[in-house]
DNA sequence: CATGAATGAGAGTTCATTCAT
DNA sequence: AATGAATGAACTCTCATTCAT
């Protein structure tokens, strides 16, 4: 249940095309954007970058795309799925509530890891770009709202405290891991800082999240 | 005791001007520069536009500064001692610990608060330049670090959870805070969304920190 | 008599299509094409545009017409016949003078006026295609030509000023209508100008005409 | 009076540079521009054509110029004076008003020759951009006005046929003299017809100005 | 110290035309 | 005969930075 988050709003601006020689060299783009993007940021990409990499002409690019913005769009959508990670669903609602938050936390955190550089660019362009803002936006929230209503789902069981505000605590959880994740990811791995000890990381951040909804612990708590 | 987090590293490119004059000029070409990067982000900046908010020709730019980065640095460093909230050092630490935390959040927050603008542009560009990126992970690493002693402090007082370690909750923690002030004052401020419960959203960061270490409630707990 | 004018001499540099299918493809292509120009002059149309308005696909354009100058060649070649205004033949020469002048103006106007589009753009390739440049000055001299002979038969029969060469003067009478044409069919319906009084306009270019030939005019000309 | 026309309405767009430099640099890329597009015409006249010939870089033109329009602008305005035909005001206005428009007319070719390929721009433009075309109408307006109060006056001192509307008149004759100077100094200059007897045109077009307006003639009318 | 004109590499974008299917 | 994807040369325009005055 835990887990920060992102969902959706996308725009086709340019109608998909019809033969499968159309569709094979816009997916082609679409993945040079990728790598291109994910190798240099947005901002330092040019168009023939890409189109270089996709092995087509630069007039070829607005076959399809109309900017720099809507390939970007189009990554960020074709990766979508992915960055939802899938992992949360795996985990049996029904189980202790530690261990579920805990594997949801290890979901998050591995979907994060195999999307680093996808997140890196997302968080970029959206600090630039106020279409890319809302995205990161809704996608966020969507999680946020997931994390709300199983925070509610514990508090109405009584395992949670319930002088929390559900969607204000899930806001401030869901923060609270994204913002490690991306830390960790992102910052510390471009940084050259040793990388910190993840199994650490992601128990702390599992132990926090359930002191922090005082849910009772499996174990003894005293013998702790 | 919490709250995230900066420090810093800075780096005088130019030695300072020795006239008055200068020293006038230099002066406003910092204040212009911040109004001009608060008001239209780091990329859309123009040096032309922050010159002639300035009142001086494109050239004299270079008489104090270097670069666009440089300039930005400078801004920056200006107004790093607002940024490092100094409400925290007011509060008591042999208070009640709660309290103490409860103030240090809002001490946070009203900072952000004041500076919400520069922080998202320390967010732009720590995201696109390196060299920003380190500044922003030094200042918040100072945080980190007060926050980390204050946990372990409350640790060996035997009031906070021992069993998480203290520079990793404190890393967590601190970005919960920060990350919450950004969506806050950056996010929600910009994208028009009705801004969201001041009040509640410190209160229930505060029972989030407070709870996730452990901490005796001052109040009675069972009561709530 | 009067009137300006053009003539022709065109290029059919695709033979004609064989099948009805071909023909019906090419006729829709240079009804579109027409439409197209009329709507956006020559520079803004693109061949797509036209190829949309057909229904057509870009590659099928290539198959009738070589280029861009070649259809809209084609275009004013459609519509030849009826720029060539054919009122003027159902005057009958035998008539009262200034009567044949007077319908042969009002001819030209009715003919300028149903064809207001697709002068301007001939007007307007005219300046820019030294081929289009010909074609407009072979149709305008074809004019030019037959009022010269009526200007010589009416000084012939005693009637028209002999002083004035009969070449010379259809020039310059014929630049007069065809002007006073454009401007008030083309320049000023589309700058929102109020529309001049067309009947006034008429009017007096006919007795501009007259006079200038020292007509005798059929009401007793001291009366006015 | 007789003659056609133009008059003004321009928008300086960069305000003019200060230093004396500036103002050669600014002033050789008009005269650059005047003889690129002289050479060219307008469309196919590149800007880096323009300041090649202007010796200077590209980026230089964007310190004085938005865009191609605006520099033909200058040009256009810079060449006003001239285009003005200022041959006009030499001629006394007592003398013999045969003498008078023969007068006129010759200047008006003559400023119309020395400007012919501005004219021939000027033509090209207002076909192409609205904005010139509204230009090159209040020039023209300016002219019919001017011709139309010497045909008022005219008529007052019953020398001019009364049934005349003053300003129809004179946009027509105003057209007719202006379209023979563009035929005769653009379309058979450009065309390579063998440049037509010049005099001729002028006494023809003088002669039909004068009959149309029914002045007496200086000369035994019956002589000719 | 101040000025402001000059620079120039480089980006994104357009669209007539070609060509494989 | 028709399709529509692919091409690529060519263009305009930007702006941080330099430099002569």
């Amino acid at each position: 249940m835990p887990a920060a988050s992102e969902s959706d709003g996308e725009l086709p601006d340019r109608e998909l095309p019809i033969t499968p020689r159309g569709l094979r060299t816009r997916s082609s783009l679409v993945s040079a954007a990728r790598r291109v993007f994910e190798e240099s940021g947005y901002l330092d990409s040019r168009l023939i970058d890409i189109t270089r990499a996709a092995r087509c002409s630069a007039g070829t690019f607005y076959t399809y795309f109309t900017s720099k913005e809507e390939i970007l769009a189009a990554v960020l959508e074709q990766a979508r799925d992915d960055m939802l990670h899938p992992g949360t669903e795996r985990v049996d609602p029904h189980e202790n509530p530690v261990a579920v938050i805990a594997a949801s936390n290890r979901a998050y955190f591995e979907a994060y890891q195999r999307n680093a550089k996808l997140m890196a660019l997302l968080e970029q362009v959206s600090n630039i770009d106020p279409e890319f803002r809302r995205l990161r936006r809704e996608r966020a929230d969507a999680f946020v709202r997931r994390n709300a209503r199983s925070i509610e789902s514990l508090q109405n069981r009584g395992l949670a405290d319930t002088a929390l505000d559900p969607l204000l605590a899930s806001r401030a959880l869901s923060s609270m891991i994204s913002r490690l994740a991306f830390n960790h990811f992102v910052v510390d791995a471009a940084g050259g800082r040793s990388a910190a000890d993840y199994e650490g990381l992601l128990e702390t951040a599992t132990r926090l999240w359930v002191n922090a909804l005082r849910l009772p612990r499996g174990d003894d708590e005293s013998a702790r």
